[in-house]
DNA sequence: ATGTAATATAATACAAGTATAATATTCCAC
DNA sequence: GTGGAATATTATACTTGTATTATATTACAT
């Protein structure tokens, strides 16, 4: 997954791995995250498949830097896992975690889904304010035909985040009558 | 994650690989996967942590198993796993996905937008059915305590379908009006 | 009797994500 | 001038999930 999403930045416009890692880390880390020695990794894998290739910047007081580029095989393969790929997907941590609880008390049981639930209103929160979005949106001054995809995700966030308070309080509400 | 969704099972009662497999199979497919080598590999990682042990069971008729049950140890495991993991993730390959679509046409990402909701949809139908439930609320009559947990992974189910069909039409929606 | 399906376990290789730490440069504050 | 923060890359080890294959036994249908 990974893989490709370094690509689709580096269609975007070429960067180093470390500007790789700060998009990841300021504006996509909620929809997904990655460790600064993965993105590294996979820089290297997608060099030896050929699909990006390098040139050394020299840092102007900073250390040097790799500038990374997608090759023509590079923005093939982006497109065919945009193609392929269906995206429909239900593994859920929070589901196997919800379907053995029958081993701790109803009490405890309610916390954890009110602690759910605030973990989804603060993320929500969190998502709609701060450099993070400014951040995208600034970029989608110069391609504004990729903002409205951007737009999706965040759409998404909200009503995910609006389903799963939802869902925390239909469990609440069948533990406690469960327990009358 | 299935290393504790397979004591969280054994917990339940003891089993072989081969029913482990059964269950994730028509079961708990709908939120977890695994491949069969996987769960003979953790039976094997928690065996060595001390955390379930076996026996030789002679099979009647069918190939000899090992019957798999949980030691006090991965008892005590289970537990603190379900107190100290909180399940709120939001890491989606869907948002991956979706975020790069700026590289395809509008009717192909339309086209996109529609089979993911169709797979909602397949998917949602298949949940309610088949013995994937009975066998699960077959086991509840032994466990009815259990059974409300069970319930809420299906609620989840139910939700998360619902609102990956809006989340769809309003994508298509954006598109839509996008291009006019 | 032959082959196929179901039962039952195991090995191997690979892909992807996590965790931690090492190394080096330069700027800036104290 | 010293230490810390930001920039920049790399290495190593580990965990988890995926993919494929191999092996062996018995039941059952053709």
């Amino acid at each position: 997954m990974l893989k490709h999403g370094i690509l689709g930045l580096l269609n975007y416009s070429s960067m180093s791995g470390y500007q790789i890692m700060e998009v990841f880390r300021d504006s996509l880390d909620y929809f997904w995250t990655a460790q600064t020695s993965q993105i590294y990794r996979e820089l290297q894998n997608l060099e030896k498949n050929g699909f990006v290739t390098h040139t050394v910047v020299k840092g102007g007081g900073r250390p040097d830097s790799k500038l990374f580029s997608v090759t023509d095989e590079g923005k093939k393969e982006l497109i065919r896992w945009l193609c392929e790929e269906n995206g429909f997907d239900t593994r859920s941590r929070l589901m196997m975690l919800t379907f053995f609880r029958g081993e701790l008390t109803t009490e405890e049981n309610i916390r954890f889904f009110e602690a759910v639930k605030q973990s989804a209103e603060d993320f929500s929160e969190g998502m709609g304010k701060p450099k993070k979005m400014t951040e995208l949106y600034s970029k989608a001054i110069n391609m504004p035909e990729k903002a409205v995809y951007w737009k999706m995700t965040v759409e998404y966030g909200r009503l995910y985040t609006k389903m799963l308070c939802e869902w925390c309080d239909l469990c609440t509400k069948m533990l406690k009558e469960n327990s009358k």
